[in-house]
RNA sequence: GGCCCCAUGGUCAAGAGGUUAAGACAUCGCCCUUUCACGGCGGUAACGGGAGUUCAAUUCUCCCUGGGGUCACCA
């Protein structure tokens, strides 16, 4: 096999969501795995709908993703541009050639002519109305200044049929496509053309994309073949849906790699989420860094069938690599989700590295910390757990604790400790029922960063007795 | 509507004619922990329907149903 070259394509039209990054992913995983190359090339042949910033978007996206590409915009080896735009003159050359080699022709058709064409159900199929169009004719057209666009000529009988890596045997009859554009009149060339084109000029040997085009890309193959060019291998993917019936889009705002790491989710994570959305290696792993998943990517595990996302997944996938940074680290990435009006008041070096096993994302450090902010009305129901069932204990450790602590003048989490465990003893109060409700009487929430030393550690003690003597009354209501 | 493609628990998914139909997330329960969480253990839960082929179909074929894609001077 000639060496494998794949490719990744993106329009700049705006954010980068999932399901283009999984294909981008791909298409590099199969390139490394193999000793290949993996190009990056932009395709903004339609300038409609070119988004400022978006060319930034894709290259930040694939960075941080660390997805690293060969060649590029910025990394030329010999087959650039590698800018669509850039290319331009490029495409019209070809396209002349392929309209000599009977592959396709010019069109003078006019919208309104084109619109009397569509049939009952508005679908309309270009009946090659100009084909018929003599070479004089054609000329004086072109002389005159008529605009045009040119065509491919689809054969009218027989069909296509190419193997996908992924889907096997894929046939569709000729007579179903159409003579679509493949320069458009302003010069540009539509996708149909421009990535035929360059996927040959830049010797990409294995073309990789959404399944959107699976029926299209007999289509492709006859531009190969009318330039007597050697076809591509293909390996289409199926579609990452937000539910059911509903592919992934940009419209769900959620979608896109630059929310998921401003909410908090480590880049690591994410790419290897989505890896797994789609594909399963031999040995069913589901943690892996990107070489591992360089070393296992195999074609065979890629699935044929649509997936659903499913953010809970990923999350817990998110939290496990978490919880593999270290204490410093997490400290860095969260301390910018720990609310600034507090950060003053509490140590949060102390608090982040109780957090680390408790956070999936790292935006969950916000509310994680609220309770420091807010303390007030509570439902004192929430003292109540399988294993402290009576709230009147809770008052009795809440009453024993306050006085206790109110006399401790040494205030660390062992001295802390300590003191609560004496007072436990002392009143015939269990340990555990005894730090349980002082956890929770201090922080007015179920759910804590750490335990009842660390919490009135990391509050204080002014704080401590305050929010001991609010739940004391609350409990006496 | 024509054409192309898909179909295993709620979700991601192994399995490729004979399996007690894996595993993960979620969910539920138990245990651990001087406390919630973390962690450990376990439970509930699936081959869309109908015909074939076969001694035997989740697995192969066809039909149906459901879903996706495509039919643009968008990619």
């Amino acid at each position: 096999m000639d060496k494998v070259r794949t490719r990744f394509a993106p329009s700049p039209t705006g954010f980068m969501h999932i399901g283009n990054l999984r294909t981008g992913l791909y298409a590099y995983l199969f390139a490394k795995k193999n000793g290949g190359d993996f190009v990056l090339r932009i395709e903004d042949t339609d300038q409609a709908r070119y988004v400022d910033g978006a060319v930034q978007v894709i290259y930040n996206t694939l960075k941080t993703a660390g997805i690293d590409y060969d060649e590029g915009p910025d990394k030329d080896k010999g087959f650039g541009p590698y800018i669509q735009s850039e290319r331009k003159s490029l495409y019209l050359k070809y396209a002349m050639e392929l309209v000599e080699r009977g592959g396709a022709y010019y069109c003078f058709c006019d919208k309104e002519r084109l619109d009397s064409l569509a049939d009952s159900n508005g679908v309309r199929k270009y009946d090659k109305h100009c084909l018929r169009l003599s070479k004089a004719e054609i000329e004086d057209r072109l002389k005159s200044g008529q605009s045009y666009v040119i065509r491919q000529n689809i054969p009218a009988e027989g069909e296509g049929s190419y193997v996908d890596m992924v889907y096997g045997k894929v046939t569709v009859p000729y007579h179903d496509m159409e003579d679509c554009i493949l320069i458009k009149s302003d010069g540009m060339p539509t996708y149909n053309f421009a990535n035929v084109v360059d996927d040959h000029l830049m010797q990409i040997s294995h073309v990789i994309r959404g399944n959107e085009y699976l029926s299209s890309t007999p289509q492709y193959n006859l531009l190969y073949d009318s330039f007597g060019w050697e076809r591509p291998t293909y390996m289409h993917l199926a579609p990452i849906m937000k539910d059911e019936t509903r592919k992934l889009s940009k419209r769900y705002g959620d979608a896109n790699f630059e929310d998921f790491i401003q909410k908090g989710y480590l880049p690591e994570a994410i790419v290897n989420y989505i890896a797994l959305l789609g594909w399963c290696p031999k040995d069913n792993r589901e943690k892996m860094t990107m070489s591992e998943m360089i070393e296992a990517f195999d074609v065979d595990g890629i699935s044929i069938s649509s997936s659903i996302f499913d953010e809970v997944k990923m999350k817990w996938l998110n939290g496990e690599y978490i919880k593999e940074l270290s204490d410093e680290k997490f400290y860095e990435l969260s301390l910018p989700y720990f609310k600034k009006g507090i950060s003053s008041k509490y140590d949060y070096r102390k608090i982040a590295p109780l957090l680390k096993t408790r956070v999936d994302i790292l935006s969950d450090v916000e509310h994680k910390t609220d309770f420091l902010a807010q303390f007030g009305e509570y439902d004192k129901n929430i003292f109540i757990t399988k294993r402290m069932p009576d709230l009147a204990i809770a008052n009795a450790s809440v009453s024993a604790a306050l006085i206790a602590l109110k006399n401790l003048d040494d205030w660390s989490v062992d001295s802390i400790r300590d003191c609560l465990s004496a007072c436990a003893e002392a009143h015939g109060i269990k340990n555990g029922h005894m730090v349980s409700n002082v956890r929770v009487a201090i922080t007015g929430t179920e759910v804590t960063p750490g335990g009842a030393f660390e919490m009135a550690d990391i509050l204080g003690k002014e704080e401590t007795i305050k929010r001991l003597e609010f739940s004391k009354s609350l409990l006496e209501k």
